[in-house]
DNA sequence: CACCATGTTCCTTG
DNA sequence: CCAAGGAACATGGT
């Protein structure tokens, strides 16, 4: 469930629901999870903390610490990779499958899973290094987008994607994006006119914007008990069913008409992913 | 059985 | 240095 609108949105669900909570107990099932840490030394850097905010930088969760008697401060970062799912759960009730890591705080578990495992939790601050800036905020100007995307000749949605461009756009959100903008997915960033990058922020801005606003009146499925997928209003994520005007404009929807022009959706693979968008809206 | 999947990192080739 | 492609990671869905 992996991509900024979806870590926004579970930061927000865990925030009430942790913070000022004690870490009692760590369980590490998957020692992959906190690699490259042992899952003794994980837990015991955890154990004891108290949570005093729970926040996001691009698609990392913060998980802010204060030492049990006011030592080992700190931050833990929790990513969800392409599978990853977090929730809190009455303690006692029995783990779903492919259960990570379970950090144990008294009445409640909170609970990570990962089925393909390409998710973990670090104490490593240099995960954020490097990072582009955060789309959402005021300070992400034009000027700032075209100073981040550069002259390169890379194509536009892989530079998009890159997270230390721009921080939270993976793939979905990426061809979301450009058919907003009406940009082809395959230009090189550097053959972008000033006008063009100033529709692409636009687009980013409001395709993140959109999904937060949707993902934050759903009833969902934070466990992913439900059979869902994870992506909050990808495919039927939840029992609440994502209407047909929520469902994306061009992501997955090859063959499909164009919500703007009727022309129908192709998908081609840029960077090893699958990439949508319209012939005709987008140049 | 085949192919695809929200992410990231590393390696090779041109 | 840059850009592109492939593979790897591990599991599930169609």
């Amino acid at each position: 469930m992996p991509e900024l609108p979806e870590v926004e949105i579970l930061v927000r669900h865990l925030r009430p629901l942790l913070v000022g909570k004690q870490v009692r107990e760590v369980t590490v099932l998957r020692p992959k999870a906190v690699r490259p840490l042992s899952a003794p030394v994980f837990a015991e850097q955890l154990e004891g903390a108290e949570i005093a905010g729970v926040g996001r930088r691009a698609k990392y969760l913060c998980f802010e610490l204060i030492g049990s008697r006011g030592s080992k401060p700190g931050r833990l970062l929790g990513h969800l990779g392409m599978t990853g799912r977090m929730s809190v759960q009455a303690a006692g009730e029995p783990y779903a499958r492919h259960v990570s890591v379970v950090m144990g705080m008294g009445a409640e578990d909170w609970v990570f899973v990962d089925p393909r495992q390409f998710g973990g939790l670090t104490f490593d601050e240099q995960r954020l290094e490097g990072l582009g800036p955060e789309p959402l905020e005021d300070a992400f100007t034009e000027a700032v987008l075209r100073e981040r995307l550069g002259s390169s000749q890379q194509a536009v949605k892989v530079r998009i994607m890159d997270q230390q461009v721009l921080a939270g756009l993976g793939n979905i959100y990426a061809s979301e994006a450009l058919h907003w903008a009406g940009i082809a997915p395959h230009r090189p960033t550097g053959s972008l006119k000033s006008v063009e990058i100033a529709r692409l922020r636009e687009g980013i801005r409001r395709v993140l914007e959109t999904a937060i606003r949707t993902g934050a009146s759903l009833a969902l499925d934070f466990a992913g008990s439900g059979g869902g997928d994870g992506l909050f209003y990808y495919g039927r994520a939840t029992e609440a069913p994502a209407s047909a005007e929520e469902r994306f404009r061009v992501y997955d929807r090859a063959g499909q008409p164009c919500g703007t022009c009727q022309e129908p959706i192709e998908r081609s693979v840029l960077a090893g992913r699958s990439t949508y968008f319209c012939r005709r809206c987008q140049r």
